[in-house]
DNA sequence: TATTTTCCCATGATATCCCATGATTTCCCG
DNA sequence: CGGGAAATCATGGGATATCATGGGAAAATA
């Protein structure tokens, strides 16, 4: 598998150490990235995790600034500045830096969640939390879009609409 | 990893001295380029440093101005005529003159700020103010993207709603 | 000669390496 | 199908290496 599922929480040890998931770090193998590229997520107390695949995705990001602009010193201040590489020990490890913890409000927990090309860490509880709102949120999405569709007949005239 | 990524924040000792962060040293020494070449940044308090593809960057930027035009040579004057080689000693530090530290407001701490194919000198002070402006404008920018954004159909008109 | 710069070594704090352990889970062979 | 051996995995701890920083002395500069 290439991509990162599922959701694990592991205990942060004295030394500030937490293990990767396994199948997460079979995932960052294939990537081929040496260590853990990790930065705070811009919507939510949450850091968003990744290899090569992530760095792709921001510099897709920053190439849609053009260079030497405003913008893409602010896009590059603000992920570049704000991100680190974790190395990872022998047995799997990362040691999660103060900034990161106090971004995400970690103390003795980690749960990490599979976002398919990255995955996410979270304070356990923090998560819970969002990932309630979310379970309610794609309800309610989900009704919409039954209301909009009609069947392979084609939209009904009447109540389609909100 | 061949990119300057992170922050780290250092003391000056007595001498003028400090220390280039070890894994900054990592992708200078990577790059190839003997010493740390430093401009003052164009539109910010702070100090451009990188080796050789921040040398390339700035040729890229030149490029883009014909040869011999007046725009060219305020360019390369800003560009060059303020920049300067610091020597790197045996343990990896570097004397800021006194023009650098001057421009940047910097006296006891200096935060080290990566870029990507660069990184940047703060006065610590000036560099959180600085990094919290860049992160709220990355937010609203990134709001106004996703707003564009309609899913593979394209753009939807405008009844998008909420 | 007086002052600044460069080289080298010392040190404490932290990070990294390496091995151990117990709890599952997976595998294999009867 | 079933049960025991082997592998995997999260976690813990001691030993070692790295790093930022400080200071002395040689070298260069004025």
């Amino acid at each position: 598998m290439d991509r990162f599922v599922s959701q694990f929480t592991n205990r942060l040890d004295a030394k500030g150490r937490v293990s990767i998931p396994a199948s997460f770090r079979a995932v960052l193998a294939r990537d081929g990235f040496e260590g853990l590229f990790v930065h705070p997520s811009l919507d939510a107390p949450a850091v968003e995790c990744g290899g090569n695949a992530l760095l792709r995705e921001i510099d897709q990001l920053l190439a849609l600034h053009a260079p030497y602009s405003e913008e893409r010193s602010s896009f590059s201040m603000a992920l570049f500045g704000a991100s680190e590489i974790l190395k990872i020990d022998s047995d799997g490890r990362v040691v999660l830096s103060e900034s990161i913890k106090e971004f995400a409000g970690i103390t003795s927990e980690v749960s990490f969640v599979g976002q398919g090309e990255k995955f996410q860490i979270w304070e356990p509880g923090r998560f819970h939390a969002h990932f309630e709102e979310a379970r309610n949120r794609v309800r309610d999405l989900r009704k919409q879009l039954n209301s909009l569709y009609a069947g392979p007949g084609g939209p009904r005239s009447q109540g389609a609409r909100e």
